[in-house]
DNA sequence: GGCTAAATGCAACATTATTACAATTAGCTC
DNA sequence: GAGCTAATTGTAATAATGTTGCATTTAGCC
């Protein structure tokens, strides 16, 4: 997963650094979406540093690459995660305990490309979120 | 519609003041999301003011009412709408020009509530955004 | 091992968001 | 309509997030 993500950065002409391996690396073993802060703190546990700049620069590079991903998160920070699904992003946010549960679906993506066509709109990529009770809380 | 608004508000024990007003007002006739400087803005073109924290305050409240919702924008900022379509917000950005065109169906609903009952998870708010190429920048 | 464009780090700043507390006001009672 | 009071707003201070310009470093190349 992230050694893919560095061969596509590389056959698009960007250099393999230090900076973007650690960033690849924490997006890749994290399920749950990161913020830059969020990123450069778990970095920080691990006695490596590096600088919210560089972070930003990095995400918005692997976003435009379609790597990585921003969401809207349920606190309503930009988040990215390594884009396994090819432009389909989905959540589920527990209202009750926060709980976020990703996943993706090409029929609902099928279903939302028709829809926007008649609109004349050509949809890319689909990010979406449910947010309600997730099973343990609904049971509540 | 704001009518609407202040008579939930109320009928929930909450004050119909003037700041509570003035945004429900600005919310109901602006057809984008907007964020709570954005609707400090456009008052100030009006000559009223108000204070950002009580932006924010009067936006939660909206948005713990289900009033008003808060939505992924383009620049990734959180934006507030008035919520006419009863937990369905779906957005179609333009990647190229920046064009954002909300939109609401029913039936994207019943499908992602059904997908998500797969996951024992009880959807009560849809968000989603579609990004790609709106019709006049797809001919291009 | 040196060269060079690309990438990072740093510093300064801009914007967005939250907190604590004092001042004001909507809605109620009389 | 005036007075009362809890709810709401404004203010100030601060925290968190995001951007820009430029000096320094480094990956990929010869
Ligand atoms: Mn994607
Ligand atoms: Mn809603
Ligand atoms: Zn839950
Ligand atoms: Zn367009």
């Amino acid at each position: 997963m992230v050694r893919d993500s560095i061969r596509i950065l590389q056959a698009q002409g960007h250099k393999a650094t230090r900076p973007r391996k650690l960033v690849l690396e924490v997006l890749g073993e994290i399920e749950n979406p990161l913020s830059p802060y969020d990123i450069q703190g778990i970095l920080h546990t691990r006695g490596k540093y590096l600088n919210h700049v560089t972070i930003y620069r990095i995400l918005d590079l692997l976003c435009s690459l379609n790597l990585a991903h921003k969401m809207l998160s349920s606190g309503g920070f930009v988040k990215c995660s390594l884009d396994a699904t090819e432009g389909c992003h989905r959540f589920m946010v527990c209202q009750h305990c926060g709980a976020i549960r990703e996943f993706a679906d090409k029929e609902l993506c099928q279903e939302e490309n028709d829809f926007a066509q008649n609109f004349g709109f050509h949809t890319e990529h689909h990010l979406s979120e449910f947010s309600g009770l997730c099973s343990r809380c609904y049971k509540k």
